[in-house]
DNA sequence: GACAATGTAATGTCTGACAATTGACTTTTT
DNA sequence: AAAAAGTCAATTGTCAGACATTACATTGTC
């Protein structure tokens, strides 16, 4: 009936965003800001705090836990797990190959650098979260260490990210360095699927390789703040340049 | 006050483990069970089925929608996603591959085990920590997943900590599992370093491939609490039925 | 036929309550 | 005095029910 007039006096204005994710980022914000080991405060007063109820909390907090970022212990609390991944080298920071082979001790310079602008295949449409057929910017080049080509890098954008007159301006090479300058859109993560795979034709050519030769492979899709795809890449390395490493926490369940 | 009523039979019956292990089993047979793009239950009919309460289901429910399992959209329902028949886990967790692809619902067993007693070389001695020449442990083993092998693991440890006795009690395959099951020593991480390589003569008779082939390869120490090195292992991934992810942070501001 | 209104089903969120577990503290017993 | 047992508060675990929001199909109206 009409009794739903009264509605007009909720205590929190309602925001177009879910709750849970803006709480989603809210707690990550908070759990990443606290020391290892630290202890949260409990669910109610946390819940208070982030302004959502606490069930809705808790399915972030279980979502928190399955990354084993937060250990839970009833009737104790639930505390922020020891971070051990202060490895610079590491793959949990996602760094520009040239910050990542100065790190090393890699002299690295750029070869073969190629944009140009593409229409969106089936594989990019649906990485991107584009329509088959949309106008893309790709940028491929060669990283040269040691006077030989190491890796092979392919990044492919939406064309209102990055276009060729972008490029124009003072790039360095790296993509990330270029949309880290920018600073819109805002970065948050990227995923990365690592991968072996046989080197095909172009890509031995660019390296210098024999086709079939063995390449360790990064795809990768990297995401804004709003949860977009802004950028699609496909890296190739040459095995035995770059040490890639990854602290592996030991998960906690056994029986499942 | 009155004294303590031992479990007198409340409405439902208590078991000794929480309903939420109990339903993330339930929940992840059923959706491995489901055909994919398939609907699953509405939540009120899918929490009575399985014998939660709707909250409960929804934790476990965020929790799998975080494994890219399924996708829920308001006002339609829940979906499982389709699923490659590949196995996909995060690096960030340390799991073996028996409760990765149990996770999955891949069936997955083993093939060839090797059980031998070695003495350590200088790679071996200096992953370790031990002295060139000290007793060592090598399990090395093959996964087989719809009939074909897919996966060559060795795991090299120091004999005090795992000798042939060990293997004969209960072995389901993993010396992750099996250290985890007998808890000591704790284990806190792994530090994995990921490459590519071509197929050693022996690698290549086990896996049943051509040498030369294409595989991924992790090399990894697994660290006790107290520092020392456990496990030294060499592991061999047939490219396409893995898909190993790593979420990587950007830069340093702005939180993960 | 096009468009608006309605109804239905599903997930999203909130509230409040109680149960189970842990750890510190207190009391009792040896 | 030391050890054991009991008490209590804090915290997470679980439950039940309600309402809000969204998506989609159906129906009614022009």
């Amino acid at each position: 009936m009409d009794m739903n007039l009264e509605k007009n006096e909720p205590k929190k204005k309602r925001e177009v965003v879910h709750p849970y994710q803006r709480l989603h980022v809210d707690l990550s914000r908070l759990i990443s800001g606290m020391p290892p080991g630290g202890k949260l405060p409990a669910e109610p007063e946390l819940a208070r705090q982030l302004g959502v109820s606490r069930a809705t909390l808790r399915e972030a907090m279980r979502s928190f836990e399955g990354q084993g970022l937060i250990r839970r212990r009833q009737g104790v609390g639930t505390f922020v797990v020891e971070r051990t991944h202060v490895m610079e080298t590491g793959l949990e920071v996602l760094t520009s190959i040239e910050t990542m082979a100065q790190k090393i001790g890699l002299d690295v310079s750029m070869g073969e650098l190629s944009v140009s602008e593409i229409f969106a295949d089936e594989i990019h449409a649906a990485a991107l979260g584009v329509e088959p057929g949309a106008p893309l910017g790709q940028v491929s080049r060669v990283i040269v260490a040691e006077n030989r080509p190491v890796a092979y890098l392919v990044d492919v954008l939406p064309q209102d990210i990055l276009s060729s007159a972008d490029i124009e301006a003072g790039f360095t090479g790296s993509v990330l360095d270029l949309l880290l300058r920018r600073g819109s859109p805002s970065l948050t993560s990227s995923v990365a699927e690592v991968s072996a795979v046989a080197a095909h034709a172009d890509v031995a050519r660019s390296l210098q390789i024999q086709r079939g030769d063995v390449l360790l492979m990064f795809t990768a899709r990297l995401f804004s703040s709003d949860g977009r795809v802004i950028d699609h890449s496909f890296s190739y390395f040459l095995p035995g340049y770059f040490r890639f490493q990854i602290v592996r926490r030991v998960g906690k369940e056994k029986g499942i």
